[in-house]
Parts: C-alpha cells; structure tokens; sequence
DNA sequence: TTGAAAGCGCTAACAC
DNA sequence: GTGTTAGCGCTTTCAA
C-alpha cells in the first residue's frame, strides 16, 4: 500500500484551512466560497489528490464493490458471463472483487468469508460442483448483503437468480434429434445436485415420452469433460444397441464424443447425430461444425449484474424475488441431420 | 453493505470487556488469560464474527487486495493468465479487483485511478491497444505501487515484466515447416504496433534469412482472426504461385485458413501445412487436430503475481528489474507433416 | 463561510 | 492481564 498518497489532512495543513474545508471543497458544497474551493480544488489536482475509498466506504458504510464467484475463468461460459458482469459494474460505477471456487465447496466457503469481510454489497455467484449445502450463502443473507445467483444456482436461498433456460434448450435439442430420425439419444450430463444438469436432463427425458421413445437408463452417463466423453463414448457406440444420436450438457464433452465417434468410423450425422450445449468457438472450429445450443453468457452476466445493482439500490423495498431466464437457441450445424 | 454485522465492539459489550482485550483475543495474543480468550473466541465463532477487511486496512496500511487491468475477459489467453492469477493470489492471501480496458486508454486511465483510490498494494496489467502514452502508470509508481506489465508491457516505466517468447516460438514454428519440407510459407499476424506482432514477424522472417529462403510480401497478410482469414487464404490457395504453408498469430486465424483449405480440397498436412499460435481447446477441437505453438497464459499469470508478490513483500530493498520470459512450445498435431 | 469534533472498526502504545 | 486512548482518512453535525 503506498505511503506517499496525499490526504485532505495533507491540503488542509498545505493551505490552512481545516479538513472539513477541504473535504466539502472537494465535494463541491454549496456553502463554501468559490475562492477556497477553487483553491483546493487546484491543489488537490496539482498533487493528484485520489479520495482513499477505504475511509470513504467505512465512513459511508457502503464499498461500492460487488464480489463475483466463479467456478473457473479458463472456460468459454464463464469468461463470457464475467464480461457481460464488467460491462453493466462500469456502466453503474461499481468495481469488482473476483474469486474462483474451482468447483470446490471449501474454496467457495472461503470466498464467501473473504467477501462478507471486504464489505462487499452484493455478490454474484455460480456454485461449485462440490456444493450440497448452504449455509455460508444463507451468511450472506443474514448479513443483509444481496446476493444473485446465475446458471448453477441455489434453490434454498431466498434470492434472484438468472438462468439460462436449460430446459427449453434441451426440450428443444432433443426434439431436434427425435425429429430428425433418431430414436436411441444418449444423454451425457454433470452430476445431479446441479441444477442445470436437472433441467436438461428434464428437458431431454421430456422430449421423450412427448414422442413415445422410452427412456432407457443405459444411455444416460454422469460425463462432463472431453477426456472422459472419448472411453465412455466408445464403448456405448461399440454396444450391441449402439445410440444413433448423442446429446451433451457442454461443447467440450460432445466434441469428445465426436472424436471418439469418427475415430470409431461412423457417418456423422447419417449414423450418428451429436449435439452440445454452449456454442463456444471451439464448435465452429471442429469439423463437421458441432450443432449445439447457444447460450449468451454475456446476457446471463449483464442481467445478473442488474439485478443485482437493482437490489442494492432498493434495499428496503419489498424483497421480492425476481428470476431471470435467458433464451437459448438451438443452432444446427453439420453434426446433425 | 451489510448493517447487522458483528464487531469487537459488540462483542466487547456483550462479554462486558474492552474492545482490546476483544482484539487481542481475536488475534490470540500471548498475554492474556486463556479463560478471557477462549470465552471471545468462542462468542465470536457462535455469532459468525468476521474482521472488518476495510478498517484492518485502513490501520494496518496495507490492504492484501492486487488489482488487474485486462483488455478483455473472453478470450482464452487473457482468461488464462487471470486464471494463473488467482492460482497464486489465493496462496498467498491477496485478493484480486478485476478491470478491464476493452483496449480503451480512457477506461484504462479510469481503471488506475480507482485502483489508487482503492489502496490496492500491487497492480498487473497488459496494456490497451489504444495507449501510447504512460502518465496514468508513472501514477503507480509515484505512489510506490508496484507494478508488474505481463504480455504488452510498456517499456517507458521501470518496473518487471512478463512476456511470452514470440520471437523464439514463431522462429521455431517457422524452421519446423521449413525442415519438414515446406518453401513458400505465408504468414498472417496482428498489426504491427502491437509488440507480439513485431516479435513473432521477426522470428518468421528471421527462419526464413537462415534458410535461405527469400521473402515474399505477397506472402505476408494482416490478418487475425477466423472469418476474415477465410477469404484471404482462399484467394492465396487459389493463385498460381500458392503456398504451401500457413503460419498465423493465432489460433482462430489459423482455423480459418483451415477451414479454406478443407474446402478447396487441399490434402493437410500433404499439400498444405498450417500452424498456429496458442493452443487453445478449439485447437485439440479441430480436424485435423492443428500443430500450434503453445502458450502458457496460466504460466504467464503466475509468474506476473509471484513477481508482485515478491515486489511487495521486499518494498524497501533495491528495485531491481526482474523481466520473465516465458517460453513456448511447438505442439505438433496433424496439420504439419 | 468556516472550524471543531465525533465516529466508522480496528490495532497498539501506554497505563495500571 | 486488562483497559484507555489515539489515530488510520473521511464525512457530517453542531457551533461559531
């Protein structure tokens, strides 16, 4: 921390007058004489007066600055949703304190510690994978600081949330398939205490029984990653009852399948359909160009950056519960028929 | 801000001491009885007590917060290195106050200053494609903050740096072509008033002079990224004296005079090689999987805060420049024979 | 129009 | 062992 930074303690003495002179000069109070104000006003430039935020946000009680969780920034979605987050915190003149749980419920715990201590206003957060419980949010709450939840949210908490609506994305996806022409659709997705994999996973098991195809509990796996998506694949294609179309919960993970699936020398999409969910750059780079569900998580980051700013702003208002849900778009490509 | 937050105050009332001797229990001072502690220790723990981040700082002087200026979050370098970032920001205790410049020099200016105002005690930046003067810096280091520059660094401030080795990684990126049978190489880079540009533009001419092959600007494209690269590879592949290799400064562009090439029917790597720069996922993503030179952003954000890091923790010691290189390395795949 | 003083939450030097 | 107090930089009420 610098120890050369100038105070209005420093321009008062400088100038003989009192701090609170100075601080209501550099306030722009009505009440002062335009010749003092002036005159601080220029000292203070000279010497690159910069308010120290830290006294200002004790005095004021409040920081101007919201915390943000991550799972991951390496990661098309998140990285997306952190820009969308930046735009609105610039727009709204809040700065943006960041952590990264790495899926991890112990590292998240800290966060939210580090965060609740900082005095942050408000907290955006999407959690890890490891996360079953809850009370470190609930801390949140109790300390009266809004919080927002985006894309993997928490249902137990009393809070905004911004979703993308996974379901409608698969409901779609998987109708897709079935209409055109697949009948064995196997469904790779996260682990079951997320709630994204929950509605996909609805959204797919929706789509059939809506069209009469039975589930068959085989083709569905707990795979969410490209290394892993390769074995796993290829033992389902090598099966008597092979899938004739795949559906993942993330890019990365169809385009494992998609590796294996060419590897394995299928036609692709005439034997085999494969879909993901994302749309990140790496969907367009693969060949054939993997159709997938397009999320914005610019938009994602954007809404819950308002929301959030929202709540700040109307603390003592009514505290009802705003959910954010944004569209996805299915987008074809090659992989499909 | 949270107005229910716990403080020693309140304990120090409740227990019916002083705030010092609350303080000191807190931070298990050795001179105190082990009855008086543990009964603060334990009143604390049971109402969730958490310090107050913004007067430690403002007391202590010193605020364990780094503040990062990025160009922008949605792209796989970037995300990277901030990645690496939070790797070594969370081992040693400091939190992160993220920026982003979107190449602005306005939103950068702005950046710094809030960085000043927030006492943060270090700052890691790359600068803004728009900055070509460097007040706002100089700033920083008046301040005695220090600073570490990773990627495009600014050499008009002494202070340490962290740059990725171009000039080595497109000089060897070019031999390999060149050793493994290629002549007529073109080479798509960024504009040169970014240094990267320069550096990866000499390391390809510099190949080029040692092998004795002659430089054709025919050859050389500003070009970077996918979809213009698609046009301007098609129209080279289609003229009489064609190349016979693709060098881009990255990935993307490289995926987009794949991409031409697979559509003219080209055989890779027999007919055409192409080589990239980063090794993102869309590179593994791709088929035929692109050989790339590979780029640690991670490596990068960590080297860049374990600098800082040291910076500050040796504030008074001699300012000695420390630059860090970091290297990289040819990643064959299959768009190279 | 200006100044003095209290106080935000915390630590640490100094008393007892 | 424990309490009192000053002070970090700032705003704001109250007085002058």
């Amino acid at each position: 921390m610098p120890n050369s930074q100038i105070t209005i303690k420093d321009i008062a003495k400088a100038l003989n007058v009192s701090v609170s002179t100075v601080s209501r000069a550099l306030n722009d109070s009505p009440d002062l004489s335009g010749a003092t104000k002036q005159q601080v006003q220029e000292y203070a430039r000279q010497h690159h007066y910069k308010p120290n935020l830290l006294a200002l946000s004790m005095k004021k009680r409040e920081s101007k600055t919201i915390g943000v969780i991550v799972p991951q920034i390496i990661h098309h979605f998140f990285s997306s949703v952190l820009e969308g987050m930046m735009d609105v915190a610039e727009r709204e003149g809040f700065n943006v304190l960041l952590f990264r749980s790495r899926d991890s419920f112990e590292k998240e715990q800290h966060s939210v510690q580090q965060l609740i201590s900082s005095q942050v206003c408000g907290v955006l957060t999407s959690i890890a994978k490891e996360t079953t419980h809850y009370e470190h949010f609930q801390e949140l709450v109790d300390n009266n600081i809004p919080v927002v939840f985006f894309d993997r949210i928490c249902v137990d908490i009393p809070s905004n949330r911004v979703v993308i609506d996974d379901y409608a994305g698969a409901l779609a996806a998987t109708e897709y398939l079935i209409k055109t022409g697949c009948h064995r659709i196997a469904f790779f997705c996260s682990p079951l205490n997320l709630e994204i994999s929950k509605n996909r996973r609805g959204g797919y098991l929706d789509a059939l029984s809506k069209h009469g195809i039975p589930v068959d509990k085989d083709l569905i796996k707990i795979c969410d990653n490209y290394d892993e998506a390769i074995p796993v694949a290829t033992e389902m294609l090598q099966s008597e009852n092979r899938p004739d179309a795949f559906f993942a919960v993330n890019d990365e993970t169809a385009l494992g399948i998609l590796h294996a699936t060419k590897h394995l020398h299928f036609k692709i999409p005439e034997e085999i359909s494969i879909c993901g969910f994302t749309d990140g750059f790496a969907a367009i780079a693969s060949d054939p160009q993997l159709t997938t569900v397009g999320q914005s998580g610019q938009d994602v980051g954007r809404s819950a950056m308002e929301l959030l700013v929202e709540k700040i702003r109307h603390k003592g208002d009514q505290p009802l519960i705003k959910n954010k849900i944004i569209k996805t778009k299915l987008i074809v490509r090659e992989t499909t028929r």
